[in-house]
DNA sequence: GCCGTTTTCGGCCCGACTGTTTTCAGTCG
């Protein structure tokens, strides 16, 4: 399977990046493990609704957790008879994954969703409605669907029930504004697998000459509206035709000769259209968008006699160019735009003075900042860690786990750290000189007063401090900004780990002031953290390249919680390539004794980090 | 419903926050 290379920018990757690349089996249906987990998910929300035992519905939730994680097959370890050795899952769930796997279908989750209507349950995926709202809503109000919740609220139903406030109510329409905005628009990172899965496809049809994804999956856009697919085919109604025959078409919308339009699995609809080889770069460009940044460039093409489309770059009917990329804008007399910036935000005036950033690469990365262990909520050892770090090519891993207060990620209490600490330096012996170095280190909470979660002689002990909000996330601005200026004036704390708080489609980020608190990280020299969890991206490109304008230090981290989970650090340097961000200022992409010189640059923690 | 190097039964996810209360219920992480 090809990774999502920047090749065609002209940069490299130095290692492999997708778990897939790393001698992991191939999913030979990769919605199935999917389709189990959204099923334990949806039994667990019916089991709340009906007031069960928490933790019977906790079983169910932990195990689509497990099953969202899993590399391999469901399938293939059901028929190795394997399934009890998922965490998570025991007897009974694998018996239904079994059932699943053979009939497609669970009698048991049947059973239990009888006379509940259908789409009363996923109003449960609201944030901020919960099972025992949902219940009373269905029981007082008829609620059965969103269409009947939104009546309730709109014609003032809900005002009458016990405990219902009109901050309750506005609550509840915030939620399903986030909520509605999260279902139209689908992840960068569960779109991207699906994309890729999509074009190895495609390119197996003989027909086929070459396949490439455009839209904002090329741009890298934080989420996916739909799929722009281009293909190159010298019989393009045949090539079509068996496009729309894959498997991984579900329902197929519209086929023409040049064009079909397709529903996948995974719910997210793709236009694949078929254009000739010499038209090829000036579609890939088109259909790549932005709209403004396309907009903006047919203007300049015009003020210079030029006609640009979807064909080629045209002056009257004589056609001048359009094979590749290159070509269209060079005609235009400036160097090709990496699809991450083409947003029309001063890209193409930057392109024309020849002043582009070069841009950060995966491969430019020397180390993660920001993973956990299993000494927190972490699934993989240290040492297992420490080896995927060396797969990478890693030259430094910090393992930073929680800390006490975020108890349900089993935060370390002192007790845990100093074994964790013990740990590393039995690690760090057994080693020797193999790379990479270890660092210890934390996500400390920043309380809800601004004070740290750990007291100042244990921070002064640990070689990297991540310093994050988990708690308390709706206090004012003046409020939450002083928190967060408390803790960067901690001399101890070394990046701000996902500065805005905020959860794509699930929470909004936090009320901050942002200018103040970049102000404030460039005088203490923290780094502020672009987090590559993809569920987080955070900061925003446009946060991140405010950052770096005004000359802060950047961190980008994978947050993993599992081996696989670090790879997904190039969502971050993504985000960062949006953000127009180079290497320079990004500190894990320096040696170590560089970082280290930083990291110790507190006299107090000049003795911490043993090499 | 899962899990087990004290347990095959009895723990597991409990504290903070919000909004509504006047002592607490619901939701979230």
């Amino acid at each position: 399977m090809e990774a999502w290379k920047l090749a065609r920018d002209g940069a490299s990757v130095r290692a492999p990046l997708l778990a897939s690349d790393l001698h992991l089996p191939m999913k030979n249906n990769p919605m199935l493990n999917e389709e189990v987990a959204r099923i334990f998910e949806n039994m667990a929300r019916v089991l709340a609704f009906k007031g069960q035992d928490r933790f019977r519905i906790m079983a169910y939730e932990r195990a689509a957790v497990s099953l969202r994680d899993l590399e391999e097959d469901l399938a293939v370890i059901a028929e190795a008879g394997h399934l009890q050795e998922i965490p998570g899952i025991g007897h009974d769930l694998a018996e239904m994954i079994e059932e699943y796997v053979k009939t497609r279908s669970i009698r048991r989750y049947q059973r239990e969703c009888r006379g509940i209507p259908e789409g009363l349950i996923e109003l449960m995926a609201i944030p901020g409605l919960g099972p025992k709202t949902l219940a009373l809503l269905s029981k007082r109000c008829r609620v059965k669907d969103f269409d009947s919740l939104k009546q309730a609220i709109d014609k003032g139903t809900l005002s009458r029930l016990p405990g219902f406030g009109q901050k309750k109510i506005d609550n509840l329409r915030r939620g399903i504004d986030l909520w509605l905005g999260g279902k139209q628009r689908m992840l960068l990172g569960v779109a991207m697998p699906l994309a890729e899965d999509l074009l190895e496809n495609l390119r197996k049809i003989r027909l086929v000459e070459r396949a490439d994804v455009a839209g904002s999956i090329r741009r890298r856009r934080e989420t996916i509206g739909d799929m722009d697919v281009l293909i190159i085919s010298r019989d393009s109604p045949r090539a079509l035709e068996q496009a729309v025959k894959l498997p991984v078409v579900k329902q197929v919308l519209a086929l023409g000769d040049t064009r079909a339009t397709v529903m996948i699995e995974g719910g997210i609809q793709v236009d694949i259209r078929s254009m000739p080889e010499e038209s090829y770069g000036a579609a890939l460009q088109y259909f790549t968008g932005s709209k403004q940044h396309n907009v903006h460039l047919r203007l300049l093409g015009r003020e210079r006699g030029l006609k640009i489309n979807e064909y080629g770059v045209f002056r009257g009917n004589k056609r001048l160019g359009g094979k590749d990329e290159n070509e269209v804008y060079g005609l235009l007399k400036m160097p090709l735009i990496a699809p991450e910036l083409r947003e029309d935000r001063g890209e193409i005036e930057a392109a024309l003075e020849e002043r582009l950033p070069k841009l950060i690469d995966v491969g430019d990365l020397k180390g993660d900042l920001h993973t956990h262990t299993t000494f927190s909520d972490g699934k993989a050892t240290l040492e297992e860690m420490v080896e995927h770090a060396a797969e990478l090519g890693y030259e430094y891993i910090a393992l930073t786990d929680h800390s006490p207060s975020e108890r349900i990620a089993r935060g370390l209490d002192l007790d845990r750290l100093e074994q964790k600490m013990e740990e590393i330096e039995r690690l760090r012996k057994k080693r020797g000189n193999r790379k990479p170095h270890i660092l210890c280190g934390a996500e400390v909470d920043i309380l809800a007063d601004g004070k740290l979660d750990y007291p100042d002689e244990i921070l002064a002990r640990l070689d990297v401090v991540v310093a994050a909000v988990h708690s308390a996330f709706r206090q004012a601005r003046d409020r939450m900004t002083g928190r967060v200026l408390d803790a960067i004036a901690n001399q101890h704390v070394d990046i701000l780990g996902h500065p805005g708080g905020r959860q794509l489609g699930a929470r909004e980020p936090v009320e901050l002031d942002f200018e103040r608190v970049v102000a404030a990280a460039i005088k203490a020299g923290v780094a502020l953290e672009i987090n590559g969890s993809m569920y987080r991206l955070d900061l925003t490109d446009v946060q991140a390249k405010a950052a770096q304008a005004a000359g802060a230090l950047l961190a980008i981290g994978s947050d993993a919680h599992s081996t696989p989970q670090m790879d997904q650090i190039r969502f971050g340097v993504y985000q960062a390539r949006r953000g127009w961000i180079e290497p320079r200022p990004v500190v894990n992409t320096w040696p170590f004794a560089r970082l280290h010189r930083w990291l110790a640059r507190h006299a107090t923690r000049r003795h911490a980090i043993s090499a």
